[in-house]
DNA sequence: ACCGCCGGGTGCC
DNA sequence: ACCGCCGGGTGCC
């Protein structure tokens, strides 16, 4: 119930009194579980044809409709007077009234069988008090097209085919247009000074992202697409207008690239805006001399006059000092807190002194960050923060973790991991997270959530505070879809409902609609303050970054190398040959990814086919099918391709198989079995084998990586393993200086690379995924020492870590293999190429002549030309692509 | 007149 | 609702 009461507020200000009438919550539920349940997706969705309509009823309800405005249609089963009942309403959830019944009862049935979504545009608006025409538009899967005109003609209402409703929406997007750049007056361009808690100097682009943030977090300028018309609030792209000021977005996306020091902006932001764009008050250590000369006049004692025959501060007191600090003049109580010996004042600013009750109740920023970078936030804090303040920070994290609501939202910040976020909120009522009015909370890495049906997102959804922030080098990743969770977190309203988006921005802009588009860049614009390493300010590049060249060095593979290749080739080449005729590449895509992650390893060393190879025979028994599924899991999670789950396009998150051999994640193919298990058999999205819950196999628990490793003994070299020894060992006699990372996707290849590491006297540490988050800080931290002795190299994992890892000390790149997708290689490279370097960087890719490898490349250049038309490749884009994509590594 | 016509009462689902 | 529909009152022109 708890839940049901914050979802309808989350929904929209809707308020519950006003109109008994209202079933408010019913509907809304209804609005919301159209948001978050996986709903035919709009871009998968085709027109069916539309209808015109009424709604009746007016008179009864309070919800009114602007002309042009779209309307959600909701089924109301329970409904006492008609089960059929199909309720009309506005964005804001308010109900304008009901569809006719005859109408309404046919659309129910196509309704409750999900053989059509129904939208509503009102093109008069509420004139007449009792009917007006709504405008209705049916959209659904091809296959239902047919099925669903015939119903509703044979109910007598015939779908209209050819298209006048286009000009309805074509209307609303040309008017919005009209304001398009309405949003962007907001100047990104002015700067702010931190407050003095901060101790860092700001760069100038730094104080342009705080200004930028404190001005979002406090003016209340209307929100994008809104504007005043007389005495009411007017959304250009719905029609929807409001008596009420539409609540504006205190927050937004801080979508800088990574380096350019988002983090220390944030902790800027935390000291300089408080309540009111005052700094928040913080505790100060100073000692005594400092902190008040004792006779000055400024400071008046209130309480308890301290006995200056004895120890002034023995005992706690309190007085009122007046300082002229700050820039402006500031009433501080101060009070002496005798534990510690180097004198410690708590200084309260007058702010807090007066500010309201409702003001205090929050005074906490909460950040959530992956655990990778949670111990950079300790680290920032201690570092920028001015060592005269003491900042309460508490990190939440942990067993022994203080759950305390009291405690936590005393503190100035409370960090946390989105595990343990997701893991309290799986007991919500017991969560104290989801218990406390943030003043702020600051997503670090904030794509996490882009996967609306993933319980982190659900968990973050869930949180509630006043003003929220997105820091993210990489906001849209995969499609606008991915936007979606991101405003929805920023509560931009009304996109924060699922429908609304869809049909207002997402749509249009999967077909390809230019004012869709343009829609969508002033909604993002509005929101995000972006910079790239290589933007400028004031004609003046925001950082110094140190030259980077990126080189790729050809590797010959030995003869018999090139035997043993051509062989695999060969027959790898005909299998998949025999696939693509066969028309079924996807249903043997586990196969085929085998076929290329063999070639792959033959490319970087012969040791690292040892064991995939083991393929088991055509395995009866359903254990022998299940350790086989395993293997391949194992195959296509391990051959770094990046594998995407089909349904949420996402990087795949809690991995399962298929019996067909496809990798989902487990909230989304047991979402798609269960909607598509009502009315039929489910069907794998890829190749439409049927399936079952029941027989997707998931990574054993217990399953740890055991790395076999080649005892030395055995120990041989490959081509590869040459050409980067003859870089190391060059690069060591120039300049013993320097530091390199060596990057592979495989981390058996990594351990290989140990042997002659070690036979040529290097010092090297590693890090891969498989690290706990203790060890991993230990090894950044030794290879990052200037120290004489630490470690020259370091051995990793293209994966490991994600962004936000700091290995500035490395200068020098070496990527052992090419990944599929090259954005994982800049991230890493960027590891090092960020602020901090001092050295030119080099990068050096392998790629062996004549192989996989090489295709692979030309494949990643062609995915990067796609990446920056940024927009518009559907799902069966992809299919055709990746088919393609199989086909050219082949040399098919 | 087991009709038509008139005019008042009435009105979502 | 300046409608449609219902049902009661009414009944040549």
């Amino acid at each position: 119930m708890l839940m049901v009461q914050y979802l309808v507020i989350g929904a929209g200000e809707v308020d519950l009194f006003t109109d008994p009438h209202e079933n408010t919550t019913e509907t809304l539920l209804q609005l919301l579980r159209a948001a978050v349940s996986p709903e035919p997706e709009a871009d998968g969705s085709v027109l069916f044809g539309h209808l015109r309509g009424t709604v009746v009823g007016l008179r009864y309800y309070t919800g009114v409709v602007n002309r042009g405005e779209m309307v959600g249609l909701v089924r109301q089963p329970q409904n006492q007077h008609d089960r059929n009942a199909v309720m009309v309403a506005n964005i804001y959830g308010n109900q304008v009234g009901h569809i006719k019944r005859e109408l309404a009862a046919a659309m129910a049935y196509v309704m409750d069988n999900n053989l059509a979504k129904v939208e509503g545009v009102v093109p008069s608006g509420t004139n007449n008090s009792f009917t007006m025409p709504v405008m209705l538009s049916f959209w659904g899967k091809e296959e239902h097209k047919a099925t669903v005109n015939e119903f509703m003609a044979r109910r007598g209402f015939k779908l209209n085919t050819s298209g006048n409703l286009h000009i309805v929406l074509s209307f609303q997007l040309r008017n919005s247009f009209d304001n398009l750049f309405e949003g962007l007056m907001e100047s990104k361009d002015g700067e702010k000074e931190a407050a003095k808690a901060v101790g860092t100097p700001l760069l100038p682009h730094q104080k342009q992202a705080l200004s930028w943030m404190c001005a979002r977090e406090n003016k209340s300028g209307l929100p994008p697409f809104w504007e005043k018309r007389g005495e009411l609030y007017y959304n250009s792209l719905t029609c929807f207008s409001a008596k009420e000021i539409p609540e504006r977005v205190r927050g937004g996306i801080l979508a800088d690239d990574m380096g350019l020091g988002k983090t220390l902006t944030t902790i800027a932001l935390i000291l300089t805006n408080f309540h009111q764009g005052k700094p928040l008050p913080v505790e100060k250590c100073v000692s005594v001399v400092e902190g008040i000369s004792g006779d000055s006049s400024d400071v008046m004692e209130i309480m308890d006059k301290p006995d200056k025959s004895k120890n002034r501060f023995s005992s706690p007191c309190f007085y009122l000092v007046c300082l002229s600090d700050l820039n402006t003049t500031v009433i501080l109580v101060l009070q002496y807190t005798p534990m510690n010996k180097h004198q410690m004042y708590k200084f309260c600013a007058e702010s807090s002194i007066i500010e309201s009750a409702e003001d205090l109740s929050a005074r906490t920023t909460l950040i959530i960050a992956p655990l990778s970078v949670l111990s950079n936030w300790l680290d920032q804090f201690e570092q920028h923060v001015h060592p005269d303040v003491k900042l309460n920070v508490y990190l939440y994290y942990g067993s022994a973790r203080n759950r305390s609501k009291k405690f936590l939202s005393s503190q100035d910040v409370v960090i946390t991991t989105y595990n343990v976020l997701s893991a309290d909120f799986s007991c919500k009522s017991k969560s104290p997270l989801h218990g406390i009015d943030w003043l702020r909370i600051v997503l670090d890495e904030g794509h996490i959530i882009r996967n609306p049906n993933a319980q982190t997102s659900k968990a973050v959804l869930d949180l509630k505070a006043q003003r929220r922030w997105i820091l993210s080098g990489t906001p849209i990743q995969n499609s606008v879809k991915d936007l979606w969770m991101l405003l929805a977190f920023l509560r931009l309203k009304p996109f924060d409902v699922r429908e609304w988006w869809n049909r207002v921005i997402q749509r249009p802009v999967t077909l390809g609609d230019r004012a869709g588009v343009q829609n969508l860049q002033t909604l993002v614009k509005c929101i995000t303050l972006r910079r790239t390493k290589t933007s400028e300010v004031n004609g003046r590049p925001l950082v110094f970054l140190p030259e980077k060249t990126v080189c790729v060095e050809q590797v010959e593979l030995s003869r018999t190398e090139r035997e043993e290749y051509e062989l695999a080739r060969n027959e790898g080449r005909n299998t998949i040959r025999r696939y693509v005729a066969e028309g079924t590449v996807l249903r043997n895509y586990a196969d085929v990814l085998a076929i290329l992650m063999r070639l792959r390893q033959h490319c970087c060393h012969p040791d690292l086919l040892a064991k995939t190879l083991s393929e088991l025979g055509a395995g009866a028994t359903p254990a022998e099918l299940r350790e086989r599924l395993i293997e391949k899991l194992r195959l296509v999670l391990a051959s770094g391709s990046d594998e995407e789950c089909s349904v949420c396009l996402d990087s795949v998150q809690l991995p399962v198989i298929t019996h067909c051999a496809h990798v989902y994640c487990r909230p989304c193919i047991a979402q798609v079995i269960s909607t598509e298990q009502v009315h039929d058999t489910a069907r794998c999205p890829l190749c439409r084998s049927e399936i079952k819950t029941s027989e997707l196999v998931e990574f054993p628990q217990e399953e740890v990586e055991e790395e076999n490793t080649p005892n030395s003994e055995k120990w041989r070299t490959s081509s590869k393993v040459q050409a980067l020894m003859g870089n190391l060992l060059r690069l060591r006699c120039e300049d013993s200086s320097i530091k390199c990372l060596v990057v592979s996707q495989f981390t058996r290849f990594l351990t290989i690379l140990e042997n002659p590491l070690r036979e040529h006297g290097f010092t090297f540490v590693r890090l891969d995924g498989t690290m706990s988050q203790k060890k991993r800080t230990r090894v950044i931290q030794e290879f990052q020492s200037t120290a004489a002795d630490s470690p020259a190299i370091m051995l990793l994992s293209l994966k490991a870590g994600g962004v936000g890892l700091n290995l500035t000390a490395a200068s020098h790149v070496f990527l052992m293999d090419p990944a599929w997708n090259p954005a994982t290689e800049e991230q890493c490279i960027d590891r090092c190429h960020r602020l901090g370097q001092k050295r030119k960087v080099v990068v050096t890719k392998f790629i062996v002549k004549d192989s996989v490898e090489e295709k692979m490349v030309e494949i990643q250049r062609g995915k990067q030309d796609l990446v920056e038309k940024a927009f518009g490749s559907t799902n069966s884009d992809r299919k055709t692509s990746r088919i393609d994509d199989i086909k050219a590594l082949m040399e098919l």
